[in-house]
DNA sequence: ACTGATAATGCTCACCCTGAGCATAAGAGA
DNA sequence: TCTCTTATGCTCAGGGTGAGCATTATCAGT
């Protein structure tokens, strides 16, 4: 883990052959969950103060015939995590997006996969570890109260930046990404818009691209931490996509042991999604949505009421088109003349 | 369009550097809608008989500053397309999925975009054209009668596949994946799993993973016209990206003029999904769901009574987390104890 | 054993959305 | 005027959702 080489040649080859140099290396966002917090593989590449960097890897062609094979691989190799779901994240291609290309003039793509792993043991001798990701992103953990940088520091800010506008069309512009993202003025927050909301805080020159960048600046604990690059920008992707995905596919349960209780359930969704959820209408939801079935036995340690254990009903996939947390959509008819 | 090369090194300077050959390509799905059907731009590479290419062009690092605008601007430059909305789709990376791997060992990358452009109009001299997508997806489109081929070929290869599984658990994890993707057994039929039911169809051997395989086999006319290399596949991640997208994203828009009939929004969404729907409550869909907002003008063509033209109504991406033709989801609640 | 505290679980109710279909309106052409 | 065709209006039943009250089952003390 930290390699940071991929399939290129060098400055000096590539100079001489004049097409410019080029790297592709794979990255992942691997997520679990402990206590209560989504977690985050990240490698400390200065081990100092200097924030974290997401795993990555050279591109292999000469190994696995897939790309996620390729990440699987070599997760399982340097930290000996054996994943469990894996899509693809997005490519991240922009340039000047790695420190590499102004140093080396070497362009750097990475091809970026988002992991989810139950049990968080890694094997010795890694540098990586575990961190919260709303230690990058304190603004998105809703679930308590409300963080108070958005309502001391954020809003403030947004409504200075959209009074400042030039024009009435600019201003009208800016206060409805600040209604859309941040949900001023009575506008809903979407758990979603993890990217978003990263981007216009950066725009706000609140928040610093990457580590690199920080040097002397001020921080702010309560902007969170920055991270190497544009991993946080990944990691951010990574975010909105997930809790996107949970609504719809039941990827929620390759973070949890065969059986659980609904809370624990519950609690793991909280997590994920940044906010609370009603605690009958959530068991009603997954109950009746037939994800999960009840297996009789009870968990004893929950200081009230034994909880019944359940586990995720692998038939469900076969029932509805999108099982996830609910959702209509757009229907069919059999009304074929209209 | 049509230039294959990405940033590759030639073979013999790879082998000498020791790292395998890699090329990084971009390519793109650029989708518009004529006459109810989805159109799909490719490039005739073999203007014969041998089936469409996607165009797609060389990752140049020396320019645009990202790759989306590279991929707009190779666009404008080789058809003389604006296009509109653009998203990235994919990362296609798998081994031996261009023939160019095994003829000159050069491994190539493809990052796909998914586009939209509302006018067909290319620019003179290009060897690109439109083609239903429909013609590579027969089986696809069930607006008017489901496609005989379902019935007639599918559906029994599917069952006689399924009865031969050699062991139970196999013969129910093969049910379960025909009920899915093909709604045997009255199951749903799923629009948007364009892909898996690409995969399952080769799986069962009824159609060629690419033009280059076809010569000789019965590619039949049932089964639709092949593509160059993996590019059939990417298209049907495209079609299924694209209806999905279409759930939540009032992407539809851009493929229409400013103004329009209610009808005509219909008929677009129905060519798209591959499906009719019930025109009261699509119309009751969109105008209470506050996606457009009529004109006052009427449209007299209509064979009937004149219809309202409308216009998308911008101001929706501000009331509505995701807008697109309804969605509950994952509601939060204020009851932080449970 | 009784008491509180703490959770889990059960259940109700109003409201909205959705699927389906009947009914009416407004043009075109015979 | 009659008929055909498409647009638009409206109703109704059923299910899903948001909210909250009520009951049950354990535990830690007394």
């Amino acid at each position: 883990m930290g390699k940071q080489s991929g399939n290129n040649v060098g400055v000096e080859d590539e100079a001489r052959l004049g097409s410019p140099p080029l790297s592709v290396e794979l990255n992942a966002v691997i997520v679990s969950v402990d206590r209560d917090m989504p977690q985050v593989l990240c490698i400390g590449r200065d081990r100092g103060r200097a924030g974290g960097a997401l795993p990555s890897g050279p591109l292999e062609s000469t190994k696995e015939r897939t790309l996620e094979l390729a990440v699987r691989s070599w997760v399982r190799e340097q930290a000996g995590l054996e994943l469990g779901y894996v899509e693809q994240l997005y490519t991240f291609g922009d340039r000047y997006r790695d420190s590499r290309e102004r140093e080396a003039g070497e362009r750097v793509i990475s091809i970026s996969y988002l992991a989810l792993v139950r049990q968080g043991r890694l094997s010795a001798g890694t540098k990586a570890q575990w961190r919260s990701w709303y230690t990058f992103f304190p603004w998105e953990d809703l679930r308590r109260d409300r963080p108070r940088v958005i309502d001391e520091v954020v809003v403030p800010r947004l409504e200075e930046w959209v009074a400042s506008a030039s024009t009435k069309v600019l201003r009208q512009s800016r206060l409805e990404r600040a209604v859309i993202n941040f949900g001023l003025r009575g506008g809903q927050w979407d758990e979603e818009r993890v990217l978003e909301r990263y981007e216009l805080l950066y725009e706000l020159g609140v928040i610093a691209e990457s580590s690199e960048e920080v040097r002397g600046r001020e921080p702010g604990e309560r902007f969170g931490e920055a991270m190497t690059s544009d991993n946080r920008r990944i990691l951010a992707t990574a975010i909105g996509r997930l809790r996107g995905k949970l609504k719809y596919r039941p990827v929620v349960f390759e973070l949890l042991p065969p059986s659980f209780t609904l809370t624990q359930l519950q609690r793991l969704v909280e997590a994920l999604a940044g906010r609370r959820l009603h605690k009958q209408n959530f068991r009603r939801l997954v109950e009746k949505g037939g994800l999960v079935e009840g297996t009789g036995s009870y968990d004893a340690q929950t200081g009230g009421r034994p909880a019944e254990r359940f586990r995720f009903r692998q038939a469900v996939l076969r029932e509805r088109p999108a099982p996830g947390l609910g959702l209509p959509g757009l229907r069919s008819d059999g009304n074929v003349r209209g």
